[in-house]
DNA sequence: GCTTGCGTTCGAGCGCGCTCGAAGTCCTAG
DNA sequence: CTAGGACTTCGAGCGCGCTCGAACGCAAGC
């Protein structure tokens, strides 16, 4: 998928260094290549999602979408991205109806910047937390692996039945 | 022992920080210090879960608990070592359907081994994926931190809406 | 004209993982 | 003797995030 490897590239820009990452990422984010607009599958497609989600979205009232003169839905580079932006927050745990609010925010003006930001800062420590829950289960695994997968020695049975 | 050398090189990698690592590290490791056989609200509290869980947990066959002379669950070394690793497992994403199969494949006995080898080779993968999908995720969001707490450029507009 | 195919709306259904509550048992403290 | 509290079993209920299907519309191709 595009986005993902628009972000891959983005990632491996960054590294170490701090503020230029920021820029490269900007860069790479501008969906540059794709459409002017789009039809629900090719965004569906695009997201790695489902055009029912995409309604589902919708209904949910997260993001609006034109219509041509069938009544078919238009996703257009400002659809999209906010959908890049959805798809990317859900993956990463956050709930529909926080969503919702954030959106809520964005469509209430400026004035709200605080209190995305507040929503941001929150949901960055959500984020490193389960990365660190993640990376203790990867060293259980992984652990458990090694004595699966070397010799085969006493340890298998002891950690077999519960560890 | 091996088990501490592991543990002691994730808590590094990890950066040793907050409360959470420690404790959960602790929960990772071994019960040393734990009460030979633990009630139901004792269990719970260790796993960071409710009695209700664990009592679905063993509904789903996941695993046998003894009683006292009342009728009330008993957890042993054996059982709580048994869920700390079916915990962690659920916390890094693996249904309860796979953790019913992995179960029934211990009690199978030695011969299995290979199969959950392999299991455990493909959870560790998924797992590794999340990390990659939260460490993008993570990413973006903090892009977005910077565009909003950094000094309020021209950029926020843009990037207000959708990305 | 008719089929094929992609879209629409709407509401219902589903899979998962708990979560809850009712009704009962047992021990302990007052 | 009684009340409280922690436990038991059981089945039902719930919240979430889709997912599906029915009934329909439109446009192109044979």
């Amino acid at each position: 998928m595009a986005t993902e490897h628009l972000m891959t590239r983005a990632l491996e820009t960054l590294g170490a260094d701090g503020p230029l990452s920021v820029e490269a990422i900007h860069r790479l984010t501008d969906l540059a290549g794709v459409p002017e607009s789009m039809t629900i599958a090719e965004a569906a497609d695009l997201l790695d999602t489902s055009p029912h989600a995409l309604r589902y979205y919708e209904r949910a009232g997260l993001v609006e979408v034109a219509r041509d003169t069938n009544g078919h839905r238009l996703y257009d580079a400002g659809a999209v991205r906010r959908l890049v932006f959805l798809t990317r927050m859900r993956l990463s745990g956050m709930p529909i109806r926080d969503l919702q609010h954030y959106i809520a925010l964005v469509d209430a003006g400026e004035c709200t910047v605080h209190e995305r930001l507040d929503m941001l800062l929150e949901h960055r420590d959500i984020i490193r937390r389960q990365i660190r829950e993640l990376t203790l289960s990867l060293t259980a695994v992984e652990y458990k692996i090694a004595t699966y997968g070397g010799a085969t020695g006493p340890d298998v049975q002891d950690l077999d039945a519960g560890a």
